[in-house]
DNA sequence: CATGAATGAGCCTTCATTCAT
DNA sequence: TATGAATGAAGGCTCATTCAT
């Protein structure tokens, strides 16, 4: 292979594909190196340890968080229920993507271990943006500032993302289990989310 | 302390404790063993495995939710908003009490192990005795059946049991991080949960 | 085997052996499971890693040498030929019993670790107690103090301990490429030790 | 310093002082090449293997013992108060310049591989020399020849050239722990040294 | 000469599990 | 029931060494 992006691709890419399976603890090295295709010891060639392959995956997925932020999505006006479709068919898609990642970051992040786990980072992230929105909207429009940014925070992490992310984690165990096509389970999550959160934005 | 049942029991807090810490994988027989208060060899006496415990845990998670169900809480007619605070209030407070098994239950079931998880499991039981409950209804009222159970299902889920059991989940980090007290933490979920979910009944 | 002493024992002879021949860094774990005929996780269980065991070594050599002192050898008048000739003999002996680990002293302690050596701290041992004695014979002899403490420790530890260490440690060696006897390499040393360090005792 | 004679140098220099440090086993290639400021593939251009580093090191120290011995030191009347303290201290000057490759040469000489070790090789070169020496005395001044040459290798290195070995292996560790300075330390062991091995001249 | 990348072998340590009492 | 001792099977990580450029 002789090529150094290749290679520490190759073992990003296994250990997401592994850890998503198995979770970190259930991962084993040797198993993301036969995944990757290289010599196991490479592996600490380029990381300095199975952690610090998981640190940077979740340091990845940060900067692309960063950069789905940045790509103007939250411009959208979700009181609006057209570009709340829109925005809804973004972020579902974003979410599908970055699938397995966000598995481990939500197993790992449900963990009691004490350090700051990489789903609050990332609700950090997204209640500073939006309120860094909310502020040139209520500065634009000359409207009332919501009451505390720290309730938007609540209710869009757990009435609005965390729905979308498990709705994306829990798909093919449920498709398998209640006998429902993939488009049964996307049309009646997608009715019941829009009869949930996009009323409550409706409301505000 | 130190009789048969007191011993198995302490097993079993002893490790619903340090798999909620760790995770299942994380956490190890001998410090199970050691928050027990018991011989490590004796984990073996009244287990078959280290995952026999875990099966256990489930098991006795699953008997309780049973027991709850059975507790005629889904006869409370959810469209009535006092009815909904008392409902809300009752799950709540189960939730809170199984906490830490609850955490397992999440982060083993994100897993893509093969196996059918234990959360859907217990959406299985959900779904069967509340449709039970609602034809029950429908014979005494004489109303049209909903649409599709399953529509239900996945509403219910999505939009209703996780965001709970997840606010449950992750408030020692969100108070922690975001500087709100358990009281505001909790009227802000709350808040949200009404305005959502309260919503999703009343329209139906 | 389900000797808990005598597991430990082996494993304790088997580590001295080993590092004697390879060195602490050169012997393995495994070899030495092997070499006292135990599991190599038993080795886990009755010490918290490769050190530990050397530490061990180090302790009970410690102990021995403290059990030596105190078995009044160093009451002998060593100013007295026929003493002198009791006292070598007896030191001889000791650290020909314990050539192996004190082989392994001797290598470790002359790696600068910055950690205080083995052979340091016996030092510190064997020069307190010649200390003590010399305070008792000052006082019920009336005898002059000799001029520093720490003047007899360098040429006690230079002159006196060493070379007999060496003697031991070289000897196989000795004999083999020089092509002496035992006998002779013995008569060698002896001659030349008493016409150095004996004379150094008489001089005082 | 980037041109070849510097790096192989480099390499051998750092290599000297790590294996001084942490031994042969203990010291790291790659630990060498960073010390060295080279790349670590460049050490296998330079040389075969880890072992051939010491081998080389050992080999340049033998090289410096028959240039030493050349420079007419052993012509010296040791049995000359004078004369012995000139010797003394070109032998302490000497030793005190090659300390870290001769403490690698102690601890990997005292270890039971089988092989022959360095010091037996250079105490063969000193006494063959020694000897040398003496045959061209005894045939100038038609004296006795002393009785075993054996016995002349035994007592010069146990009671003459160790002791100083060891003197300036152990000369940090003393001067630490037993509150000393480095003057003290130089002072009690020359006296020490003088009183015995000169002594065992003078005698003879 | 020099270097970034790669690897086979193996090392220390751990862990779930079992055995004997 | 309970426990100290024992073990097979890895597991994460390291290291000397080699390769390709």
């Amino acid at each position: 292979m002789r090529d150094a992006v290749n290679s520490k691709n190759s073992i990003l890419n296994a250990a997401e594909k592994l850890f998503a399976e198995k979770g970190f603890d259930g991962a084993r090295v040797s198993e993301i190196a036969d995944e990757a295709g290289v010599n196991k010891a490479l592996i600490y060639y380029y990381f300095d340890s199975k952690e610090d392959i998981m640190d940077s995956l979740f340091s990845i997925l940060i900067n692309q968080v960063i950069n789905i932020m940045r790509n103007n999505i939250l411009d959208l006006d979700l009181d609006n229920e057209d570009d709340f479709d829109i925005f809804l068919d973004i972020l579902i898609n974003h979410i599908e993507n970055k699938r397995d990642i966000l598995r481990v970051a939500m197993t790992e992040s449900m963990k009691k271990t004490g350090k700051k786990s990489i789903i609050i980072k990332i609700a950090e992230m997204l209640i500073s943006s939006e309120i860094e929105t909310m502020r040139q909207i209520v500065l634009e429009k000359g409207i009332d500032f919501p009451g505390d940014e720290r309730e938007i925070l609540v209710a869009e992490f757990f009435t609005g993302v965390l729905p979308v992310v498990n709705y994306i984690l829990f798909r093919d165990e449920f498709i398998e289990n209640f006998n429902m096509t993939e488009r049964e389970y996307k049309e009646y999550f997608l009715k019941a989310f829009k009869e949930t959160h996009f009323a409550y934005h409706l409301r505000r």
